[in-house]
DNA sequence: ACACAAAACATACGGTCGTACGTATGTATA
DNA sequence: TATACATACGTACGACCGTATGTTTTGTGT
């Protein structure tokens, strides 16, 4: 930091990265990535990028780590305010509609698009990827918790048909959003 | 073909590279192949394999079409000889879970690894995986429309919860299965 | 048995990848 | 102001990628 809270150089451009990268990983899937790719596209030096992020998996985690922030601001946060169980799954729902059909990511949901690539390739990626998962299933679980007795179940199916409806919505189907709604009616008493 | 019906040396060895390929693919995604990558696992030269592939999209759509066919085998023909409706669903998802678990591909199910992959990459390879999808929603829907009344939306559900199970059985959580079973029992009426 | 085509191989090319290293340039602290 | 450090860049390296081209082996049909 500077003395001033300003952010120093380097975090800024790390944020200016990492942004970007989600995008492109959204779309490719963080493999996709590449320190040139990213260069190019930002108008920077590739070996600028790597002095920031010394390796392509800390760029990886720092990329997997600005979505989960991103994530929460755009989903997570705007539904706290509605009250706990039903009304906030709901507003979860609507808001995370919002964040893969209008995507905050170019190319959608981030976790739908990266945790198949990973979930056989362990390593730190992979643990981030999975553990924000979790926190979400977790999430989920806790509202279903409200309202119905298997909570874990319901958290389970609900994710499910996000993911799914996060595919059918790349691929131009927006028919699956009531799919969505009728989903979510069908897992609250 | 020869004149008493046996394979030319070319299909058998494009057999024989398909089928490894789609282990590949299932584990680290079709774009995880590569021409050299293939020769070596399978101890012949790399410009053997493009000798019968020429290109790698084409390579690609064989290994999809190999899949296929390995999916059909596994899943779909065993369970038809049960009577259509809720016995036949619940034949295609025992095979399904078998197919999963016990990987027919080395890294589960092949759908799941790669429609994430395309669903942002337009192309011939993208709308193979894409009909095949299709059409097992078709099956699972003409199955359902035997026992409820909305049997797009059941099959639907009824992939999504697949799919998501796929990554959950990847993660090493054998919890999932009952999981399945119960979501199947909720969407038959 | 022979001829021909398919198959398999060896080699080479341009390109991109991730990483390492050296070198300026800016910034914060002593 | 002097010194240490973070940042950004240029360049280079070995490795692998997909593809093209030419040659040799192999199997098949006549």
């Amino acid at each position: 930091m500077t003395t001033d809270g300003r952010l120093l150089r380097g975090a800024r451009s790390r944020q200016a990265i990492t942004r970007h990268a989600v995008d492109v990983a959204s779309l490719e899937g963080l493999n996709g990535l590449s320190l040139g790719r990213l260069a190019t596209d930002l108008g920077v030096s590739k070996s600028g990028i790597q002095t920031l992020f010394r390796t392509k998996e800390n760029l990886h985690l720092a990329t997997v780590e600005t979505a989960s922030q991103a994530f929460s601001e755009a989903v997570i946060a705007p539904a706290l305010p509605a009250p706990a169980g039903a009304a906030r799954l709901h507003a979860l729902v609507d808001h995370w509609i919002t964040y893969a059909a209008t995507p905050l990511f170019a190319g959608g949901c981030f976790w739908a698009a990266n945790l198949p690539d990973f979930d056989s390739r362990p390593g730190p990626v992979r643990d981030a990827l999975v553990g924000q998962h979790e926190a979400w299933l977790a999430l989920l679980s806790g509202e279903f918790g409200h309202v119905t007795g298997a909570p874990d179940l319901a958290a389970f199916q609900l994710d499910a048909v996000l993911m799914a409806a996060n595919t059918a919505l790349r691929l131009g189907d927006r028919a699956v959003v009531p799919k969505i709604h009728q989903t979510l009616s069908l897992l609250l008493p």
